[in-house]
DNA sequence: CGCTAATCTAGAACAAGTTTCAGACTGGAT
DNA sequence: ATCCAGTCTGAAACTTGTTCTAGATTAGCG
């Protein structure tokens, strides 16, 4: 059940392999500077060393590409806490911490943050499977946190809601909305579902 | 402290109303077909009957425009919602039957939401003005529904939330990754922190 | 009424995402 | 080693959001 990568299509060739890498390095690398508009697929294409119609090939727009470099940024991230977990009493305590650490991630890099949340956000139909991937690793990080096997679907539909609510108070962030301790704030509200779900709390 | 809509230049003309008015017809006639894609500056221009530079001297981007549409929009139900206030018990109860009444709404005409939630999703700086706006109205919207005078701050981090999960939930299920019972589903469950930080709550 | 500043129009021009195409290149099967 | 199919390149073209310009219209004012 680990969430990774590329079920379908053919396998990549090394030399593809490589390539694919260098695009979403060198949009990772044009996001962390400008944000969202400052990934333009021809300097992406030609920071990479690739045409742009290869570029469009690995990657069918600007959103696919943006999308995947979130993918890849998730995973580091769901690597990195699985080497230091959260050590937080209680399931909520922990799932707090964990979002707040993956926060203070973005905040280091804003700019990067904006377009990969902008282009979650603004992902239509079209981009489905691979938001979802990201959706599940989400989901899975969050589940890692609060150390449950088997959730009930009252549980799933809090991470729900917990994952709502931080792709939204993310947003919010971006856009100059809302202040970092809003953020805090809110992140911490939220994961008090966590307890109210509690299979213990009906008789 | 009524969320009303324009604070600030001059006051405008007849003829500028009415030309403000069948901009904003036109916007909502183009996304009710088909959604965000479909709202095209120049078509929205022709459909009004004004200058491609008229359109963007009242609303100087497609976003822009957009979020004026929401504001539009929001502003109808809550005059609705004000003849026909939600009935249920507790405050919990009354906030999900407002949700889900304006979610019904929606998905009388899913292209419009999607253009609509699209745009403000993705706003940027720029619109924070707007957005800001369209937030206030629908925050004024839920605390109706509570029926709230003086609401804690914890109370207001929960609207908060509420809304940052009704804006993802809407996004997940425009862009088909979530289905309306789960919606549902979430919305319910978010309005347990109603409960959550009713001020009785502590000792 | 006649003037002036602001506004509006029509249309060209520009920017960035996306598509297309002809030709060069690569990898794998015979 | 040769050939085929798929891939990559470079460049142009197309689409749609946005900006700009020159000339008509309008609103307000003396």
């Amino acid at each position: 059940m680990t969430a990774e990568a590329k079920p379908a299509s053919p396998p990549l060739t090394e030399r593809q392999e490589a390539r694919r890498r260098r695009i979403l390095h060198a949009s990772a690398q044009l996001a962390g500077r400008g944000g969202f508009e400052a990934v333009q697929m021809r300097e992406v294409a030609e920071e990479a060393g690739v045409a742009l119609g290869t570029l469009y090939r690995y990657f069918p727009s600007k959103i696919h590409l943006l999308v995947a470099t979130m993918q890849d940024q998730l995973q580091h991230m769901h690597t990195t806490l699985h080497k230091h977990p959260p050590a937080g009493q209680d399931p909520a305590q922990r799932v707090a911490d964990t979002l707040m650490r993956a926060f203070r991630a973005l905040q280091r890099e804003p700019h990067l943050a904006d377009a990969m949340v902008r282009a979650l956000t603004f992902a239509d139909r079209s981009v489905s499977p691979e938001v979802d991937t990201v959706s599940r690793i989400t989901t899975a990080i969050i589940l890692d946190a609060m150390g449950l096997e088997h959730p009930t679907p009252e549980q799933l539909s809090a991470v729900r809601v917990i994952e709502h609510t931080w792709h939204s108070a993310l947003i919010t962030w971006l856009s100059g909305r809302a202040s970092i301790a809003q953020v805090k704030i809110d992140i911490g509200t939220v994961c008090r579902l966590i307890d109210v779900t509690k299979p213990t709390e009906a008789p």
